[in-house]
RNA sequence: GCCCCCGUAGCUCAGUGGAUAGAGCAUCCCCCUCCUAAGGGGAGGGUCACACGUUCGAUUCGUGUCGGGGGCGCCA
């Protein structure tokens, strides 16, 4: 596939070569701005200011001398200078003439850029604890996590998308033992269920459905279950750990069939919300393999040899405040029990073992305090702690009636993804998630979504996309065939304008890429969108003269072509007709 | 107390070491005999929280103050 190499690029390297010639030991880096004024041209330039500082001589003297140095382009109408030392580059129209059919020559690939240059790189997102639904919350992580996957891969990125399934914790004990007090009930046996075990009705739904298949097998007296149980006022999490471990001493073998029909369950669930939510992986990672190969052992004892490791209070703690954590961290309690970092830390080291250049973790921004350590802990492993990127995601906060919601998982207290999607739709729900910076709180005003779905900004682009298809199903010919329109007819200042917001794209791709930001994708669809829908106002297509409807449609057919590559990057279709 | 994010138009938010800081919503005025009006054109609306510093140039970078949100466990 030909990668089309944009006016701007042609032109810095003009840039170069003149700045070259002008100032042989100088190095300054060429950077083109698209000014936001007309009459600044299409590109400025700023470099003969800072090397005018270099040098000691006046800015715009240098200016001059890069102007006349620079090589004759074809590409160029004029140059001027202009203020205290911009060099504004004004371009041939015929240069952005050229875009419509270099769109539809890529074949959808247009936006492509070789940033990543085949580097292999993991993102890691979502990874919610399967105890229970998605909600709202997980669903920013998982449409930024995906959206950024996309970017990733549009951009020369060798991407594999991986979801950490949280499979070993205590979490899962206490959905299994919630599914189980549930499933006592149904058996006649009344255990005061707990505050703080999982309270959503899902609990009780597979309760039923371990009833359904297996009856009575599973039940144990009510009394044998509380046993030695402290009360729940005192300590409700002593309590909540007690009747664990109860359950697992009065199930045996049986508690495993439990835990993991719970697991399979909400995992279930999740895999499927998340396909339909056009959001995929190609790896689901359990954390119980850590455990039960080794991993994490194996993990330890490699840090522990190069002395990271020291033993107090019956803990094993990793000495992370020697790679700049502000304490050191357990990795193994005193009851032997590895925590949760231990498996971390056995976790990042396996990504990088499985041959990862570079490794994005996508966090709740509540998980900021934890980077340190995991960081640290790859320092201490030898490994270059940059090659861990962690991107974080601020919370998005549910509000219903001008309140704000709360998000409690356990409490059963939430929105889910899915009630979210039923509402607004997938392709709204997508958009409006990557619509905000992802360190940018993202108030997500439920009313609002709900009443104001058709102003939605995603419509307004499909809309656009939906025009164009119609105006080419009226025209009722072969886009092929627009290759060969003469790009010398377009003329009118809108075509103009949308021909150079074409350009851009490939740029944008590579912005939201480096900066690891897919609402520059976003931002960029809706300029291209207005751009479209402004011509559509000032130019009939469909006109009589058909060379000049040929290079229209050739115009709005590319349009076409790129709002659709960059709406499937965001994961939002793009629609024939609406 | 320490750490992270944020503070830009009435509201929700983009944006940039550069020239006259933008969009959507809301308000007001216009535009369908015409390919989708889920659209377009125009108007009003700003001390880019505040102070100091760096710089030829700061809304952008740094420090501090104020304000809002979040996090700091032998939980996961």
């Amino acid at each position: 596939m030909t990668v089309y190499s944009p006016p701007k690029a042609r032109v810095a390297a003009l840039f170069a070569a003149a700045v070259r010639h002008v100032a042989p030991d100088q190095a300054p880096a060429i950077e083109l701005e698209r000014p936001k004024q007309e009459s600044h041209g299409d590109f400025a330039c700023n470099v003969a200011m800072p090397l005018g500082k270099q040098l000691r001589r006046n800015p715009r003297e240098v200016a001059a001398e890069i102007v006349a140095a620079m090589p004759a382009s074809d590409l160029v109408d004029r140059v001027e200078i202009a203020g205290p030392g911009f060099i504004n580059v004004f371009l041939r129209a015929q240069v952005w003439r050229e875009v419509p059919a270099a769109v539809l020559r890529a074949g959808g690939g247009f936006g492509r850029v070789d940033l990543g240059r085949g580097e292999k790189l993991q993102i890691e997102f979502v990874s919610a604890n399967p105890t229970g639904p998605l909600h709202v919350g997980h669903g920013r992580g998982a449409a930024y996590g995906a959206s950024l996957a996309n970017v990733l891969a549009h951009a020369g990125y060798d991407v594999k998308r991986e979801f950490y399934v949280n499979d070993a914790g205590r979490q899962m004990d206490i959905l299994a033992l919630s599914t189980w007090l549930r499933y006592l009930a149904l058996c006649g046996e009344i255990v005061p269920f707990p505050a703080n075990a999982y309270q959503g009705g899902y609990v009780g739904t597979m309760a039923d459905g371990i009833y359904a298949l297996h009856g009575e097998r599973y039940r144990r007296t009510a009394a044998d279950v509380q046993a030695g149980v402290p009360p729940a006022d005192e300590d409700a999490e002593a309590h909540l750990d007690a009747l664990i471990a109860n359950a697992k001493r009065l199930l045996g073998a049986d508690y495993a069939y439990l835990h993991g029909y719970a697991l399979e369950e909400q995992l279930g669930d999740c895999r499927n919300d998340l396909t339909e939510f056009g959001v995929c992986f190609d790896t689901w990672f359990s954390e119980r393999t850590l455990h039960e190969s080794g991993m994490i052992e194996r993990a330890l004892e490699q840090l522990r040899k190069h002395g990271h490791l020291y033993t107090q209070d019956g803990a094993h703690w990793f000495r992370s405040t020697a790679f700049g954590d502000e304490k050191d961290r357990v990795v193994q309690r005193e009851n032997g029990l590895y925590t949760y970092f231990a498996a971390d830390i056995a976790y990042h080291l396996n990504k990088f073992e499985r041959g990862f250049d570079r490794v994005i973790d996508v966090w709740g921004a509540d998980h900021h305090g934890y980077i340190p350590r995991v960081k640290g802990a790859l320092a201490a492993a030898g490994i270059d702690a940059e090659r861990l990127v962690v991107a974080l995601v601020q919370f998005a906060v549910l509000y219903r009636n001008g309140q704000k919601a709360s998000m409690s998982t356990r409490a059963g207290e939430y929105v889910t993804l899915r009630d979210l999607r039923a509402e607004v739709g997938n392709d709204a729900a997508r958009f409006f998630y990557v619509l905000r910076k992802s360190d940018q709180h993202l108030d997500f005003d439920l009313d609002l979504a709900k009443s104001q779905s058709n102003d939605n900004p995603v419509y307004y682009i499909q809309y656009a996309h939906a025009r164009i298809c119609s105006v080419l199903a009226a025209w009722g010919g072969v886009s092929a065939d627009l290759l060969d329109a003469d790009p010398a007819r377009l003329e009118h200042p809108q075509e103009l304008a949308l021909m150079r917001r074409l350009a851009e794209f490939p740029d944008s791709v590579a912005a939201a890429a480096r900066d690891l930001a897919p609402h520059i994708i976003a931002y960029y669809l809706r300029d291209l969108a207005a751009d479209l829908h402004a011509l559509y106002n000032a130019c009939p297509f469909l006109v009589d003269d058909a060379p000049l409807r040929d290079a229209r449609l050739c115009l709005i057919d590319a349009t076409r072509a790129v709002l659709s590559e960059g709406l499937a990057l965001l994961g939002v279709s793009a629609p024939d007709k609406m």
